[in-house]
DNA sequence: AGTATCTCCTGCGTGC
DNA sequence: TGCACGCAGGAGATAC
């Protein structure tokens, strides 16, 4: 589920609830992750004060003294915030609580069980999860120069590359599809042979519309629900991803989609070539 | 190094 | 209503 936008909205969601807060105890139930869920390590978090929330790539990172909690949402995770006097009935599939003594509850859960809960210690950027990611879309290292020198020599679709967290983070398999349609390049085309100036248009593309997925709290297809409960709406604004056999919307040819990666492609064989 | 394939897991929609 | 099947937003591991 969750791409950068989904990642983003959560923990903006979550941060006004936990920051500065004390952590009071953590109650791991199911601790079969991607990864096996260091409940030793979350135990000694107890007593610690969560200074900061950071998202890096779809990481979301709750910095203590000790060390981050490093949390991914996988493909159907999510957090909650469960606030004090509120219904804390415990559904399926809520693996992890975190809780502080403002009484808030931030609740992990995910069905697929492909994201992880680890504890990270310093220097955080020498983890292995973390060391060798790319570039934040959104920042100023992401840009047409940095794109073209990254993929010459490639012959790997550029769908694929986009979406190598080595070359930048964050942008998955709907906003990979949809920023390919934004700037006219067919998901396929190898990536070394793309031009610097269609790169820079490309680069530009992702950056608007990862913008535009977080103001609109993200996607909601199945499952994905901002920290509140409430669905992201990005859903709407979808040109292509998931629309194969409708019309384009810019031109009316009928939209269809290929496997890239073993991931399912949508784009338009009139906009994009 | 670059590329392609495999893998983890549960839930949901589809078609018989 | 039941069941088999395919597919799903990620991304590290593995095998060339």
């Amino acid at each position: 589920m969750p791409e950068l936008p989904e990642v983003e909205t959560s923990m903006r969601g979550i941060a006004p609830f936990v920051e500065k807060q004390k952590i009071r105890n953590i109650t791991v139930r199911d601790d079969r992750l991607r990864w096996p869920v260091p409940v030793k390590d979350l135990n000694r978090l107890s007593g610690n004060v969560v200074h900061k929330l950071e998202r890096r790539a779809k990481y979301i990172l709750m910095h203590t003294e000790l060390g981050a909690i490093l949390l991914h949402l996988g493909m159907s995770g999510s957090v909650r915030v469960i606030e004090p006097d509120s219904d804390r009935v415990i559904e399926k599939h809520d693996h992890i609580d975190f809780e502080f003594y403002n009484d808030v509850l931030i609740r992990f859960n995910d069905p697929r069980r492909f994201g992880c809960c680890l504890f990270i210690k310093p220097p955080l950027e020498q983890h292995k999860l973390l060391g060798s990611l790319g570039p934040e879309p959104l920042s100023d290292a992401f840009d047409g120069d940095y794109l073209h020198q990254r993929t010459r020599g490639k012959t790997a679709p550029i769908k694929n590359v986009i979406m190598d967290g080595h070359v930048v983070v964050g942008v998955g398999n709907i906003y990979a599809s949809e920023s390919l349609f934004e700037a006219g390049i067919r998901p396929i085309t190898q990536a070394g042979k793309i031009s610097k100036q269609r790169l820079t248009k490309l680069v530009d593309e992702i950056k608007a519309v990862l913008a535009k997925a977080i103001e609109a709290g993200g996607t909601t297809l199945n499952d994905f629900t901002q920290a509140d409960g409430k669905p992201g709406y990005f859903r709407h604004e979808l040109q292509v991803y998931g629309r194969s056999g409708e019309s384009c919307y810019r031109c009316g040819s009928t939209l269809k989609s290929m496997v890239l990666g073993q991931r399912n492609t949508f784009y338009c064989g009139n906009c994009q070539r």
